[in-house]
DNA sequence: TCGCGAAATTGACTTGCGTCAAGGATGCAT
DNA sequence: ATGCATCCTTGACGCAAGTCAATTTCGCGA
């Protein structure tokens, strides 16, 4: 693996010319596994546009689907609607992460996706991105993982989990991800605020607050706002019950 | 469409040499959109296997992942085990639903796969599969569609519904694949006992029986054991909050 | 036909989590 | 600084669904 960017967003900024080749990124996220001659073929179909404010939409239900994104650097947010108008969360995106998946199928998209702060994206065309994994078997190959990789992801959020199990889950979770970026497993902000990780756990803010601070009080973790600290891994193993989101 | 067939295991049997082409689940299933030709090299890959007796397993957990099963006839159940041991039913299959997608990710089977009662799956190894979509474009893109299509089927699974709401969105959902299979949308047999309906809702079994019992009471529908009759589904659609799973 | 075990139903009781409500902390605009 | 809005936390209470337990029904083999 590449060496670690010091910080997310010096991925996005310390290049005068950004490529999928030069993007520290490049292990997680579509080019896994391309040479560079397949790499700037895929950099060419590549929009990297511009870095997005906080709270603005890449997309929103119901849009015809023709792109998929992959984060560059923040975090966003997935999210749709219930009948009553209520919001549901339905997954975090980090970087390298490909966002827009379950649009696929039926053409539209299904989700509204958000970013939590600023945050940048490439955009990637779909119909060319299809075309050019038909050429190259290891792109193809790579797109079908993402797209399995999600199912497992999506499966834990619909096991029957306790609320302790939910939040201790996410937080390894999290933690996972982040450490697979080459940041700290222990020491990191959240970028979404406890409504958001509630809504996303199925579980009311409040009871998502209690969990925390009992977690915090039986020493799992320290927790100052946004910033959580993860003093005791294999405590917080065993309130998940042993069975992470997605062991990447 | 092509004309449905009037009962399920007819599809199997009725032909000498059972082909993709002549297959009538090949609407619904990975050779969707494909030409003749096409669907004759898909054809020789397809390893279209001896019935499986009810309660046998396909693949189990933990197994080295190679074939992807499409549903020929029959009901199948994908499953796991939590760390302590309960079961917890991820979905079940009707004939031309592709089965062990997830397992395409860590390359090691997700989930222990069981034929619900006798029924019958066709292989597909992943390896030539995945070959020949590099040739295919149009099957590529069916494959992406049918992932994209179980991340949706997934994330319902993952909403806070009410036992209504799940109850109610189950029977519906299946109504829909019923129908889309060439079947009647408002009578069919439940494949599953009870207790698995009640696990992949992630309820109690006594629940999903008080509700039944509600729902008949409500005039919405009539239980025969096994068999159900839907009898008002503008009713249902009400109680599933008009959030079906995946509506085709 | 009988008898056994599994599946399904129903009732009584318990509980985890949501809801409601209040209070504190933080950040931003003026 | 001051006021205001948002976020987070904490407590009190209620309810939907789980658990426990008893009964009925069904399927199947002897």
């Amino acid at each position: 693996m590449a060496s670690p960017p010091t910080c997310l967003s010096s991925v996005a900024h310390r290049t005068i010319r950004r490529t999928c080749v030069n993007c520290a990124l490049s292990e997680l996220c579509v080019p896994v596994g391309l040479d560079q001659k397949d790499m700037e073929r895929l950099d060419q179909l590549v929009d990297r546009q511009q870095p997005l404010p906080a709270h603005a939409h890449l997309c929103r239900i119901g849009e015809r689907f023709s792109t998929l994104y992959a984060v560059r650097s923040g975090c966003f947010k997935s999210y749709r609607m219930d009948r009553e108008g209520r919001e549901r969360v339905l997954a975090f995106h980090l970087p390298g992460e490909l966002m827009g998946l379950d649009a696929i199928y039926p053409g539209v998209y299904q989700s509204n996706i958000v970013a939590l702060d600023v945050g940048g994206v490439c955009a990637l065309p779909y119909n060319d991105l299809s075309r050019l994994a038909a050429q190259i078997p290891r792109l193809q190959e790579q797109i079908f993982r993402l797209l399995s990789k999600d199912l497992s992801a999506y499966a834990w959020l619909g096991g029957d989990h306790s609320a302790e199990e939910r939040v201790a889950g996410f937080l390894l979770d999290l933690s996972n991800r982040y450490r697979e970026r080459g940041y700290s497993d222990r020491v990191f902000n959240l970028a979404m605020p406890r409504r958001d990780i509630a809504n996303y756990l199925r579980l009311a803010t409040e009871t998502v607050s209690r969990i925390i601070t009992r977690f915090e009080r039986q020493g799992l973790i320290r927790t100052e706002r946004r910033e959580v600290q993860l003093l005791d891994l294999e405590g917080l193993n065993e309130r998940a019950n042993h069975c992470l989101q997605v062991t990447g």
